[in-house]
RNA sequence: GGUUGGGUGGCCGAGCGGCUAGGCAGUGGUCUGCAAAACCUCGUACGGCGGUUCAAAUCCGCUCCCAACCUCCA
């Protein structure tokens, strides 16, 4: 398998050998959240799906300008032309603070958690208030342009004169908009539209609305999907890489964004676009506005009716990895429970190849031939669309050499010193610094030498009472360690402990 | 109704024309004072019905289910 990058671009629909505009640099635009609540964990999936692509861009040489914005203004509740009411100033309201406390506050909440996930921080976090100037002046553009009209102080895009000069609109989605128009035809308050099918890029703000500014059509704000076509532009040009984001934003978010690039600047965002799917719990989306999540505070303490114990936030990013970011992923306390003692396996197992040395005599036999592959097929699986879940399953083979080894079954004769360091570098490589994973266990261990001399002492106590066939006292010791959740294991070379 | 994507063994989840996915659970072993861990071993699959092919979970047709989007959502 060759191992140029290749990915799946949801414009096409299909897998594309990757190209960059400008050799060896990447502009990646990411939807991010709408700061108007706590994150849940759907959100989270897609933020760890694209740090996950981002830390492999990066491994593969790429310089990446990764931008991602956060939306503290535009999105409304409702429909656009009639009751519509931006999130941000209905949430202020409702909590009685100003609108850019209530973005400050469940920003700082989005950022703790992508920090809790152990994502890395995009480059650029554009906010759409910051960027007032840009959204007008591209709504002006696309005027000037003649594929928007103003209506009594709002400006909306014209679809119809859009999809007559290009067959662009509804690439991304499929639509047609001849089956906008049915679909639509039933929705109140579509009066100031010339078509269903239209949409705002510039609202004229109601007298109560709190979040408004001027323009040369009205004071008002501007339309959601306007952000993510004036950030993305100033920030990675008319024509970037990659954009991305969850699949429910496809459409209209998606294709209206495309929509307003070739109408500002007759010019197609990015080449490639990539959209990672949803994640469910018991098989619906889900989703802040239904009821049906779960946030991850609760996941972590185990503090829902859903799951029957709480679950650390390396783990559900391991549990993410296991699937692919363009499947749905249902989340059960069962597969939670049974990705949890995978995790274990895996974190268990590096932490023994750590502790390992090749004793120096070893030729390249078939054991060698056969880790080698293992080895290059990770890569090669990872620059296939980013497929983690393969990716993990040739790891996962590693895993069990690299026990073999250890419990002897496996001899260091047919393995070379060099292939061995391999499979130490290959861990840290894609366990560490590409899936982003940490070990919970290490990380709790908190002041190790401490722990680690007291636990000396009491294996070595255990040791001799076992010694002695003090059978009670070997098994009280075991025993009450396992209720602290320190598990002991016997091994050849003695016994080992974990925290769980 | 339209659009997009799915239905894989007890569970999760890859694969998408011939080649073991992987994790968890289960079977029988090895090891061990016992247990756990680890290693070896063995089962249980590709919604249904047709078709193409030397060969289909993988392609085509029909059919039945499911989800997402079409209204704010990652």
């Amino acid at each position: 398998m060759s191992n140029q990058l290749v990915v799946h671009n949801s414009l096409t629909r299909q897998k594309e050998v990757f190209k960059p505009i400008n050799e060896g640099a990447i502009g990646m635009y990411v939807c991010g959240p709408t700061v108007y609540s706590d994150v849940h964990l759907g959100n989270c999936r897609t933020f760890v799906s694209f740090d996950t692509i981002y830390r492999y861009l990066l491994h593969l040489g790429y310089s990446v300008r990764y931008v991602r914005n956060i939306t503290d203004v535009g999105h409304l509740v409702g429909d656009a032309d009639s009751d519509a009411e931006d999130k941000i100033s209905k949430k202020a309201r409702l909590e009685q603070l100003e609108p850019m406390e209530i973005v400050q506050k469940y920003m700082n909440g989005f950022h703790d958690m992508m920090k809790i996930f152990n994502t890395l921080p995009p480059n650029i976090e554009p906010r759409a208030t910051g960027h007032i100037v840009e959204q007008i002046e591209m709504v002006q553009q696309i005027l000037d342009n003649g594929l928007a009209y103003e209506k009594n102080g709002s400006v909306y895009f014209n679809t119809i004169k859009f999809a007559e000069q290009s067959d662009v609109y509804g690439q991304l989605s499929g639509k047609k908009l001849d089956d906008l128009m049915v679909e639509t035809r039933d929705l109140k308050n579509q009066s100031e539209k010339n078509h269903p099918s239209d949409f705002a890029i510039w609202i004229k703000a109601a007298p109560e609305h709190i979040m408004r500014w001027n323009s040369p059509w009205s004071v008002g704000f501007p339309g959601w999907h306007l952000e993510c076509s004036a950030m993305s532009t100033k920030y990675l040009g008319n024509n970037f890489d990659i954009h991305g984001g969850g699949g429910d934003l496809k459409f209209p978010h998606h294709e209206n964004e495309i929509a307003q690039n070739h109408g500002a600047c007759n010019c197609s965002p990015a080449n490639y676009w990539l959209h990672t799917n949803m994640l469910l719990m018991n098989g619906k989306k889900m989703s802040k506005s239904d009821g049906n999540s779960i946030t991850p505070q609760q996941l972590f303490t185990g503090d829902s009716e859903h799951i029957s114990k709480g679950y650390s936030p390396m783990m559900l990013r391991f549990f993410m990895l296991q699937s692919h970011y363009r499947s749905t992923l249902d989340l059960t306390d069962d597969a939670l429970l049974a990705a949890e003692k995978g995790y274990r396996r895996l974190m268990d197992a590096n932490k023994a190849l750590a502790a390992m040395t090749h004793p120096g005599k070893g030729s390249a036999g078939d054991l060698d031939k056969e880790i080698q592959t293992l080895i290059a097929g990770v890569s090669s699986e990872m620059s296939d669309d980013f497929n983690c879940p393969k990716a993990l399953a040739k790891i996962f083979e590693l895993v069990t050499k690299v026990n073999g080894l250890k419990a002897g079954h496996l001899s260091f004769d047919e393995v070379t010193a060099e292939t061995f360091e391999q499979i130490k570098a290959t861990f840290q490589l894609y366990i560490f610094d590409i899936f982003g994973l940490k070990d919970d266990a290490q990380a709790a261990g908190g002041d190790n030498s401490k722990m680690d001399g007291l636990m000396e002492l009491v294996i070595d106590m255990r040791a001799t009472a076992r010694t002695n066939k003090d059978w009670g006292t070997s098994d009280k010791i075991r025993d009450t360690l396992q209720a602290l959740k320190i598990k002991l294991k016997d091994g050849k070379d003695g016994t080992e402990w974990t925290v769980e």
